[in-house]
DNA sequence: TTCTCTCTGTCAAACGAATAACACATTCGG
DNA sequence: CCGAATGTGTTATTCGTTTGACAGAGAGAA
């Protein structure tokens, strides 16, 4: 549950759907792409197998984007739902821990189109320093606050092994980070004017066992 | 949602449950390994941020774990959740594209040690065939389907460009796989027989893109 | 213009999940 | 042996999300 403001009153957008407006975002420019410039409810909507109500009700909290009668116009809702999520404005970002994981992040392209910049990457490890992925260098670990400091960072992703996770999220939260996206398996404690992601990788594996076990239990259909 | 069957009778297990449920083993691990014997649903649920009323009430799907009265017993609860979730009998997997993700997701050593030991790794690129990562050699994508047919896998990590996944997907069922970890942005189209977990980093992303932009909107205390 | 068709915005109902409440089993101290 | 304290299993209540229903706006055909 997100708080919103709108025309000066304020609006609670469940999480529900928060996590749909990137989905939507990313068939409409698929269909932009393509050359489409309206789509219904419906169409869109199936193609994501939601319902077209739901889909709609998610677009009510934001205000209209159309009128009653009117198909949604591809090139209006694109711009609008990019000015929704935020990635209208470049958020900057800091990878801290350059082991794989922290270099996949690192090398994967889209997240800077889509108005994610990787500043640069930190590590420990003296033998990675120095090194270059796609151009951003690895820094050492002691250039970390520096750095976040004079960039005005504000978004940091830690790939950093559990021990140390927390002591690297309080330094870089003295340091004006306020959105942490963490791959490690553990909790941090931050203050409610801290947002953090937990990406705990496992758990999306545990519940693809439970089920791939329970298979001969299935209800066959909804 | 997912059906489970006990002593003869079906039940329905909520997802958010599930989802729980390798949480609460990862926590009870560390408790054993701390030598703590004993736990309560209050203690744990603490430890988890969630209601211990709320861990109770999942325990409750599968059966008491306890006794009225007396707390959790660390010892006994361990093997019976990981019993639950599956992951006392090992569930082989193989990963398909050897990119940076995928070499990540082999080199991640705790997935061997919670029960997913990974076969073997394919790739179209020859540059990256005869590889190894952790022993694990990387195979030409031409021994997928014969690899994955002898050695009877069941689970496929599919870490391929979006325009491949859907022809891997469909080649590996034919094989046999029922259980896809799909790092591809895209859906992939499977039967009812089998599950599919989307692992999409990008909402992830733009979920806290949203988030943090709206710090100044939050409620402060809920 | 008027009729029909499409499709949105909006509200109501149904459903599912999280929280609270409580009966009762067990232990422990006196 | 009894009463207080602890803490589970289970049911009831509250809350949030999804689905269904429908009024009415706009477009196009006659």
């Amino acid at each position: 549950m997100t708080i919103i403001s709108k025309q000066g009153k304020k609006f609670r957008v469940p999480d529900a759907t928060i996590h749909r407006l990137p989905l939507y975002l990313d068939k409409l420019i698929l269909l932009q792409q393509a050359g489409v410039k309206e789509v219904s409810s419906r169409q869109l909507a199936t193609s994501l197998d939601i319902k077209a109500s739901q889909l709609r009700h998610d677009f009510h909290y934001f205000g209209g984007f159309s009128k009653p009668g009117r198909p949604y116009l591809v090139d209006l809702l694109v711009p609008a739902l990019e000015e929704i999520i935020g990635i209208d404005v470049p958020l900057p970002m800091v990878i801290i821990g350059a082991g794989h994981l922290g270099q996949a992040i690192a090398n994967y392209k889209n997240f800077e189109r889509q108005g994610f910049p990787v500043l640069g990457i930190f590590d420990v490890d003296p033998r990675l320093v120095g090194l270059e992925i796609r151009g951003i260098p690895i820094r050492p670990q002691s250039e970390m606050e520096s750095f976040v400091r004079e960039n005005q960072v504000r978004l940091a992703v830690l790939t950093v092994p559990v021990q140390a996770v927390q002591e690297v999220a309080n330094k870089l939260m003295a340091c004006g980070v306020v959105g942490f996206w963490n791959f490690s398996p553990t909790d941090i404690k931050v203050p409610g004017t801290v947002i953090v992601r937990n990406e705990r990788l496992a758990v999306g594996l545990m519940c693809l066992s439970f089920k791939t076990k329970r298979l001969g239990n299935l209800e066959l259909s909804p």
